[in-house]
RNA sequence: GGGUCUUUAGCUCAACGGUAGAGCACACGCCUCUUAAGCGUUAGGUUGUGAGUUCGAAUCUCACAAGACCCA
């Protein structure tokens, strides 16, 4: 449903009905809500350990187990009871348990939590069981869990995907996909920094709060500090503060983390994101390039098992090696504009008056762009991007949209630096980064001469990172992925908050 | 940003200008080796919010809110 309430207020008599079941078990001498248990085994290991018990058979085996009630049948005879590993069926016959026991059965509910002690049999039908002898309460749970009804059948399982991202915790209890997602994050996250941690790079924390948020195009989150006075922004990359620890001389660094970004929410971004940035000292962008390859196709082959992955219908393959091509070839292959003669500098003040020209009948929009860069983007953007399926580098840009990245060696008005496409979407973002303290003044200032005539995104100028760039950075390497993007594609999640736990939501 | 559609019981959906209804869940019985258990009986509603049209609005109109899908 688009309306969502408050459980307690959207089933008040089911939520009473507990409460009243809840205070009968205070009457009975039962602690609802005990403070700790002790099992001796998990559900999996238990269908593992007998799974090659015969039908009708019993054991004399004691186990424990515990976990939440997900579905009772015949009056509390068969308890669908679930762990962290799965399920395990209860089988209580009444007339073996003792009287306390018999009292709680009809006072539970569905989504309580509870431990069970007996012995380990496999019911005539075949489902692996356990014979009870005792039952305790471990929490009584107030609210009805989400069901799915389809047809006549009845699972537990949330149909509206807004409740699943408003309240994550109902959507793990009841969808063991959701559950995967997340550990699937947890393990393409935790490779990562296995693969760089074993390749010599180091992980150090920079500022999330900041005076002037720089490093990427984009508005910043304001927050305020009391103590200080004054506004702080939250940081919308990491970028500046690594730099400056390449310049105290570390050569291998990286950051892996959440990002903030004052911009929309769609299917592809949310407001909050994790990014990882990495600098290497004496690395250009080819490196960088031969890196995010490396470390992508490991992950992807660690936590999928192979380098080929479905993503909603299309196989992506990341085994082949991947193409590197630059901006104007992909431009002028989708589009047969052949753009080159624009990017130098004494044609581009033509260009500017001529390109719009030349787009006009294509439905490409360029009435906002201020230089031919811009423009160049916004073809890229328009034409080529959401056909890029299989990875690959996207190089040299131009130089008026890349204010950190060092101008190309050879290609006159672009600078050194991919972006990696997959799935049509940027994961990648990589320069030859800028060493040059003056130019990097004179970028910046530019930058900070847009961003006083109105432009929100453009950097800001940062007048200590300057400084720290003329005590010297060597040529440096650098890199940022997009760690969400690339956990949607190798867990084939269709949104972004698929992939984030807590998903930036407009409050009710 | 533009368009189309959706919003009715805890859930899934009916009713399409004339007394808001069903299945499942919940509660209470019955049955007692089930897997959506089964059978029976209750109870459950300011129809997303706000205005308007009308003798009468869940239904028609408008605005707002939230969502889904398409387009840019």
């Amino acid at each position: 449903m688009s309306q969502i309430l408050p459980e307690h207020e959207s089933s008040p008599r089911l939520r009473e009905q507990r409460i009243q079941k809840l205070e009968k078990i205070k009457s009975l001498g039962i602690d609802p809500y005990p403070y700790k248990f002790s099992r001796t085994h998990k559900a999996i290991e238990l269908q593992t350990k007998y799974k090659d018990l015969q039908n009708s058979q019993e054991t004399n085996d004691k186990v424990t187990v515990s976990g939440r009630i997900h579905n009772e049948r015949n009056d509390w005879m068969f308890i669908d009871l679930y762990d962290d590993s799965g399920k395990i069926q209860l089988y209580c016959d009444k007339e073996k348990l003792d009287k306390k026991n018999t009292e709680l059965l009809p006072l539970l509910d569905k989504g309580d939590f509870i431990g069970a002690t007996g012995t380990v049999r496999r019911t005539p039908r075949g489902e692996l069981s356990i014979k009870v002898n005792e039952v305790t309460l471990l929490c009584k749970s107030l609210l009805p869990l989400p069901e799915i009804i389809e047809g006549k059948k009845r699972h537990l399982g949330i149909h509206d995907i807004e409740t699943r991202y408003r309240q994550r915790y109902l959507d793990l209890i009841v969808t063991p996909a959701t559950k995967e997602t997340f550990k699937k994050r947890a393990q393409i996250i935790s490779e990562i920094r296995n693969y760089l941690d074993s390749k010599g790079y180091l992980e150090i924390d920079t500022p999330v709060l900041q005076v002037e948020a720089g490093g990427a195009e984009a508005r910043p989150f304001v927050t305020h500090h009391n103590a200080l006075g004054m506004d702080l922004y939250l940081r919308i990359a990491t970028e500046l503060h690594l730099k400056r620890l390449i310049v105290g001389g570390f050569e291998k660094v990286y950051e892996l983390g959440r990002v903030f970004r004052n911009e929309g929410i769609s299917t592809k971004h949310n407001p909050e994101f994790t990014s990882i940035e990495l600098y290497e000292a004496y690395a250009d962008y080819n490196g960088m390039m031969d890196l995010t390859e490396d470390l992508i196709k490991s992950t992807c082959l660690k936590v999928n098992g192979k380098l080929q992955t479905e993503y909603r219908g299309k196989i992506i393959d990341f085994e082949k090696p991947w193409t590197r091509v630059s901006m104007l070839e992909l431009i002028k292959e989708y589009t047969k504009l052949d753009l080159s003669r624009y990017i130098n500098h004494e044609e581009s003040v033509k260009a500017i008056h001529e390109l719009p020209q030349l787009l006009k009948n294509t439905g490409i929009n360029v009435s906002d762009c201020t230089s031919v860069g811009e423009i160049i983007i916004e073809i890229f953007e328009e034409r080529v991007e959401s056909k890029l399926i299989q990875p690959v580098f996207v190089t040299d840009f131009p130089l008026e949209v890349s204010p950190l990245a060092k101008k190309h060696r050879s290609k006159n008005g672009l600078v050194e630096r991919f972006e990696l496409y997959i799935n049509g979407w940027e994961l990648a973002n990589s320069f030859s980064e800028l060493t040059d303290p003056l130019d990097q003044r004179k970028r910046l200032e530019e930058q900070a001469k847009k961003k006083a005539a109105g432009d929100h995104e453009a950097h800001p100028l940062d007048i200590d990172f300057i400084t720290a760039l003329e005590y010297g950075l060597p040529p440096t390497g650098g890199l940022g992925i997009g760690i969400d993007r690339l956990i949607m594609i190798l867990t084939n999640s269709a949104s972004i908050r698929d992939v984030i736990a807590f998903p930036t939501m407009k409050p009710l």
